[in-house]
DNA sequence: ATGACAGGTGAAACCTGA
């Protein structure tokens, strides 16, 4: 099974290069995060001429995440969480859960937290605490992957740096030890999983030639209840989705499932 | 040291992002 999470930056501005990603990798499902769209905004209709079927949680013009899948296992709405409950921004389209084939994938989009000084950092804390009592419960009810643009960069070497981001956002201890916190509660960062050392950067500032620099931040990524782990077969971004026409400024990360025998599918006709 | 880019809204300039 191939799961893919990817901040957009917004879906109808990047729809060119979604249908690129639907067709070059024939994800299963896929988990999208800065939808930027209002409900009624939403391009179920281009997604389903691509093949796929749309859950979302829409908020307007800022935030919004949804789960993708093919049209041949549609995901609905009716199966669908919308809404992370206890949420301090219930007003923001954050999170968004659907179980499909025995997995309960989840799509989030964490608050930026903007400044430690601004009102926004306490939020972006009460809403991971929201989020690691949510990932508590769903723990006890079956697999789950969640993917999404978590804001924090897990360690030092997730930073290009470290000193240029000291006693800002996305390092501070109060994110990374929420963050830590919820991989205790029997969840697998997949990418550092399979690759314990080095840079993995997901997300490159538009700004400065960020990207071709190497200036870039782990802040996305996929965590995998522990009882999937012997399935992760790979995880990683397609670095090609950060180049060309309109790139989001974030790659997509890809995770690839063996079946529950632990046969790799991938391959099969 | 600073700013630099992109998107949304809405039709200029401001907000958001990380």
């Amino acid at each position: 099974m191939r799961v893919v999470t990817w901040n957009v930056n917004s879906l109808r501005a990047r729809m060119p290069r979604v249908d690129e990603l639907l067709a070059e990798h024939a994800p299963d499902v896929v988990l999208l995060q800065e939808t930027k769209a209002a409900p009624e905004q939403f391009p179920h209709l281009e997604l389903a001429a691509a093949g796929y079927t749309a859950v979302d949680h829409s908020g307007g013009r800022w935030a919004g995440v949804a789960v993708l899948a093919r049209s041949d296992a549609p995901v609905e709405a009716a199966d669908a969480v919308v809404g992370l409950a206890g949420s301090p921004v219930q007003d923001q389209a954050r999170w968004v859960e659907v179980v499909l084939d025995g997995i309960r994938f989840i799509s989030v989009y964490v608050v930026n937290g903007r400044h430690p000084d601004d009102p926004a950092f306490a939020h972006k804390l009460d809403f991971l605490d929201a989020m690691a009592a949510r990932l508590a419960e769903v723990r006890q009810l079956g697999p789950v992957v969640l993917g999404g643009d978590v804001n924090i960069a897990p360690a030092d070497v997730d930073v290009w740096d470290p000193a240029a981001f000291a006693g800002g956002t996305h390092v501070s201890p109060q994110e990374r030890s929420r963050l830590a916190a919820m991989l205790d509660l029997g969840y697998v960062d997949a990418v550092r999983h399979l690759q314990p050392e080095g840079q993995a950067f997901t997300w490159w500032d538009y700004r400065a030639g960020a990207f071709h620099r190497g200036r870039g931040l782990r802040i996305d990524l996929f965590l995998v209840s522990d009882d999937l782990v012997g399935r992760i077969a790979s995880a990683g971004i397609d670095r090609d989705f950060r180049k060309g026409a309109k790139p989001s400024d974030h790659a997509p990360l890809l995770l690839e499932l063996a079946e529950a025998d632990g046969r790799d599918d991938s391959t099969d006709p």
